[in-house]
DNA sequence: AATGAATGAGGTTTCATTCAT
DNA sequence: TATGAATGAAACCTCATTCAT
């Protein structure tokens, strides 16, 4: 069947080619990608999977872990030494960073956070955005930047709001006509009491 | 067990019979409701199924509109002949009453709105919950009592955060405190500009 | 694929077609029986196997029940009104019918006994064959036709003498002579004491 | 871990590693035991067993003959010289013997005794321990100990009957119990005729 | 002699949908 | 209109064995 020899690799390496080929077809095809699929795309054998991952589940993890760790590494907060730091802007930032980020996953977003996975493997605390984003609103509350509003339940609502803004413009909508709708929800409502 | 139990029925009737009990088991049981069950539940053979929904997507999309003509029906906005509306007030009735109703869901929302479903069966325009929010936003903002943003926009995001407090309820946050998050961003965002 | 058609039977019908494809397979080829082996030899498609038995083990107990069935029925101990039952007699007929039937059943006898499906799925106290031939030493000794010896232990270790004669048998050995050293074992050791 | 530790090993050591480490393993699990578990018990790796093991039956062989070996060394025939032997009692020894021997060998007797590996690879004639049975009823009768029954069937019968007497001991029968019922079966069966 | 990553045939099970009755 | 037995294409996962290093 196969022309091809038997590629040998380091443990690692492998694990990364299979990632990043199921990340490559969740990100193009959504959830109908089968574990036969990302083996062909990988140039791997249907064992050498499980070898990897006892379960396809197990992948799914695995790939949201490293998203989410990419994500939080590349935009972790400056804690710029000893200046103050502008927390609505931070949080902006943040809040477009993790748009664009949604919309770099594709279909892969559908699968991680729509599907039964999500039930099935709940995020654990530490991962889930949603707590990165309430420590910010926590902090900024703490420095008097936004207004005393429960935390996690804001940070739970305005998260909502990031993420639909990324399924907006995944649809098409406009990006900056999209981001500015975003901004106005997340200013207006952290917005501290006396104006 | 009763050898030839033929039931004939209207067909209209055949037809709600396994709506509903489609619907009953998708509360409970969620994404995981087969065929078979929904027959069994409903005193229907399989193949009756098939007389009726030419495929389950079609019953789901069946069910969809039912809940969401219900929902119409059920929260109208009485267009009290001649009084002036106010619009903050219809606003914060109909989140509230789609909270509860998504509540009232249990498993089948998660269905309806978090599976491959909604991918493969996009609600119609006339049917989306989001077109009812941006009509009464346009409804509001044409009185005045809503800022000027732009409310197709507007509808959406708000839309997710209603359905997100939705959520938190159904995971066991509670009411009073989620409502209150819930409010405190609808208001804000449609606070109309000079205050 | 499948020029044939689609064959409706009667779910009894079809599952003894079932079970009877299987019985022939097994007997024939021992334990390297496959469910795609039986189906094709049922004319069946794989999900009707499924239909009928849940499991393959499921399948293995129904054959191995209804061999049981088969072989209490027609070697039942005559009652015989009145007449003093020739306990020795009933013991050797029930001795020669089982080992019959051992070799009439051929690999399929291995799958049943010698197989892990014997330890998954334990035959029950009610069909066990070593009751049967329990009750008959329990019977005989009653009517001192045997000693009075450990009924359960005895039934259980002759029960194997029986057993093993039929694997002789299967292995090519003489009839009669393997036969002649079986009942030799049976009769001296139920033999009452005193002689 | 250790990152290339390579135990070169004198191959006699490496295999006799192999065959404990299996020894082990299918004496506390029985049939479930995979070649996987082997080498990690064996401190080996997956190739080195092929090294030495072509087949995983090979391996079982190996164990088979190496238990068959020990037996026979450790209950050879004392060949009193000159002595008259009592053939009654040194069979009784060898079958209380072989009895605890099958019970030591836990879950290993059950893969090699009654699994497909039996009939795949059958036991060869010279190590056979029904011919051990069988040499010593012949001399027996040649001393004139036992009846004139056909030795060679009768040791196959009477050896099903030890082997069950083990079976029965394993399954929590008590032991003096059994090997009562045991001992029946021989003497009565070998007692000879006048008497 | 030793390693352990890689292979892939093989087996079980599920369930939406079809169709003979 | 109604039935429910039948279908078969997936999809998952295991493990003895191979082979590049």
């Amino acid at each position: 069947m196969s022309a091809t020899t038997r590629r040998r690799l380091d443990p690692e390496v492998r694990r990364q080619e299979i990632i990043e080929a199921a990340e490559r077809l969740l990100k193009r095809n959504g959830p109908d990608v089968r574990v036969e699929d990302v083996v062909l795309e990988a140039a791997a054998a249907k064992g050498t999977f499980y070898l990897y991952f006892p379960t396809w589940d197990d992948l799914l993890e695995a790939i949201r872990g490293r998203i989410i760790k990419a994500f939080d590494e590349a935009h972790s907060v400056q804690s710029g030494a000893g200046a103050e730091l502008e927390w609505p802007r931070v949080l902006d930032r943040l809040a477009v960073a993790f748009v664009d980020a949604v919309i770099a996953m594709g279909g892969l977003h559908t699968v991680l956070w729509h599907t039964d996975f999500a039930r099935r493997r709940p995020i654990s605390e530490a991962d889930d955005p949603i707590n990165r984003l309430t420590s910010i609103l926590c902090a900024g509350q703490h420095a008097g930047a936004f207004a005393e509003v429960d935390a996690r339940l804001a940070g739970r609502l305005l998260f909502a709001v990031i993420h639909e803004t990324a399924d907006a413009l995944a649809a098409g909508e406009d990006r900056e006509r999209a981001l500015l709708a975003m901004r106005r929800i997340l200013q207006r409502t952290l917005e501290p009491e006396p104006r």
